[in-house]
DNA sequence: GGACGCTGGCGAAGCGCTTCGACAAACCGT
DNA sequence: ACGGTTTGTCGAAGCGCTTCGCCAGCGTCC
């Protein structure tokens, strides 16, 4: 009888499909993988029985028969004092273009660390892994490279020996906006960055972005002094106060923290230095925070969007064994809005106005 | 010879395992799963050969078996103008809870919408289904009745019949915000509130929120006026010099809108309105923008962590057939900080200067 | 007109795991 | 001393899918 029979799971199989499309469950499985040729008239006849059952593969079968679970891990920097729209748009840009190329997404936090890698790695969950916020020295980098699963990073480790990584050019990034300062003619600038563990911590971006800072500011002969920023308002209050201490001058501002261009627009208001007649400021952080702020910032965003389809695409690459470059950065862009202006036009202008008073 | 073979896949599979341990594979799978006694020696020589080996079950061939996927779907709202932090406090703890229930988390978007979900449920690639930014009406509800897979919604709908629900109890929040400021002797509030799109959309918890301040505003006796908010500064400024030509002596300010909330205490600066001297402050965010804003905010904070936590913790209960509450609220707590203060103490301090001018 | 190559389709062998029933062996009460 | 439990282990049957090898039927080419 019955015997051992489980309950069905109620979800039609490929089988009840080919059998009610009168074929081979072999023919069913080609039809919709498209692997060997099928007639027009069978496929035609299967694909209706699906749509008419309602079939749907069952992932777990697919993924243990075929080696390949059509999913990817992103591993996502939930700490805290990370940029967090920034993650959110690279998150949704990476689900999105991973659906397009038919996976899915596994979200793991960095905090299940190395551990989670692994497990997930090998247990054949994911197919490759997106690790996202990599460290110049990141533990897991080594992981990585022994994982047996493809992997990509988003953001830049010292060594990037055999490893595939996309990021923005941030080197590039800080010497674009020094380049547009300097051309408006200004002679003394600042970098305000990301808060100090960030840069201790090591991460690439903050520290590449300064060096770009630097490295630009010296070629057009300019005045650079760099400081990174905690992301609340006191902070960024005082941070802006001890820039003018030291650089009186100071007429051109970088910002590199979404979360402290508010704070500084507020504390630049509160110190009677306007925007951009007095102080001219450019921000790397997203359109989004740059078009809300008023004025409306000259910025370099942060291409989430198309880093996150770039790591997708480079990964899906990997999955199919085909040669990946080892390092792609993304050419900044800067848009100018309305907080940069001429020097020469406005130099004087706070120091006649204050002079006034 | 080889005859059909196909390549093994390295890792070691539970055959290895029994193999090296001497014992059947089913009583490696016993061992691991704890379903059946197995004896202290032959536990610990099954252990060692997997530690030895390496051994990771097949996530694939585990999830066909036992027909549980271990895998939980996350639905997140990536659209823009949502509350960004808030949503990744979400994710985490979301990821981080279903760790310790031994699931991962699959995350989805909205913008794949219901077919998404159907995809995902039907494949078994998931076993349950968390949905956030759930609407008033949302269209998702319906199909998450008859999806036949376990699911919890972060927000509340319309109606929740057949469903199970967690949120903060926003009504009572916007009611505590303002026994807050009544308590402290403030006669005039307002709520500025979610954008417009908002409240457009049927978003439950600007509604709520809203209910519960009019509600307590009137129980209060205390006049209450309410507001939607956009995000970016200028917005909010002619929000803010709205409110006080619409009621001149308001001095009792619920924010609930994170992104607004700085902003709101630079357009009190800027229009001479200090926090709290004249007007005191209470936001409806998360603990970390009002500890970093100046002064710090009396707040009532989301707790997400929380929140997600018990959503996991309910989907779980589910997926063992435990039966689970439809709703479950949590209760708001309100931290003082130093945003808020009497108005009798202060009330006219505004008007007094003003009038001296 | 037989050897040949294509096309389109079928059958069956797994993929690595869980779980059910079976069954020795050890333990119990009487 | 003997039936009845309990305890610990094993073997084997799938879970639903992919993929390999095979073959029937047909048109082709010397």
């Amino acid at each position: 009888m019955s015997g051992r029979g489980r309950v069905p799971s109620g979800q039609p199989t490929i089988a009840d499909v080919a059998r009610h499309a009168g074929v081979a469950v072999s023919t069913v499985s080609y039809v919709l993988s498209g692997k060997r040729a099928i007639s027009e008239l069978t496929r035609n006849r299967v694909l209706a029985s699906v749509r008419l059952l309602g079939y749907h593969p069952n992932a777990g079968a697919r993924a243990l028969a075929s080696r390949r679970a059509n999913v990817i891990a992103l591993v996502l920097p939930l700490r805290s004092g990370i940029q967090v729209p920034v993650v959110m748009q690279f998150a949704t840009a990476v689900v999105t273009s991973a659906r397009s190329h038919d996976h899915d997404v596994l979200l793991l936090t960095s905090d299940e660390g190395p551990q989670g890698l692994h497990r997930i790695a090998a247990g054949a969950l994911v197919d490759g892994v997106l690790v996202m916020d990599v460290e110049l020295h990141d533990v897991r980098v080594p992981l990585l490279r022994e994982l047996g699963r493809p992997s990509v990073l988003i953001g830049l480790p010292a060594d990037t020996d055999g490893l595939t990584c996309v990021d923005l050019d941030f080197h590039r990034a800080g010497q674009v906006c020094v380049d547009h300062l300097a051309g408006l003619g200004h002679r003394r600038v600042a970098l305000l960055g990301a808060p100090a563990a960030v840069y201790d911590r090591g991460t690439g971006f903050a520290h590449r972005t300064r060096a770009g800072v630097v490295e630009a500011a010296a070629r057009h002969g300019v005045e650079a002094v760099t400081m990174p920023c905690e992301e609340n308002a006191a902070e960024v209050h005082s941070r802006v106060v001890e820039l003018f201490a030291r650089q009186p001058e100071l007429s051109g501002l970088v910002v590199q923290n979404e979360a402290a261009v508010g704070p500084v627009q507020a504390a630049l208001a509160a110190l009677g230095r306007r925007v951009p007649d007095d102080v001219s400021v450019v921000a790397v952080c997203p359109d989004q925070f740059a078009e809300h702020a008023s004025p409306r910032l000259t910025s370099v965003p942060v291409p989430a969007e198309e880093i996150g389809r770039q790591a997708v695409s480079l990964l899906m690459r990997k999955l199919q064994d085909e040669p990946t470059p080892q390092v792609t950065l993304l050419e900044p862009r800067l848009t100018v809005r309305d907080s940069t202006a001429s020097a020469t036009a406005t130099s004087a202008a706070y120091d006649a106005r204050a002079a006034a008073r």
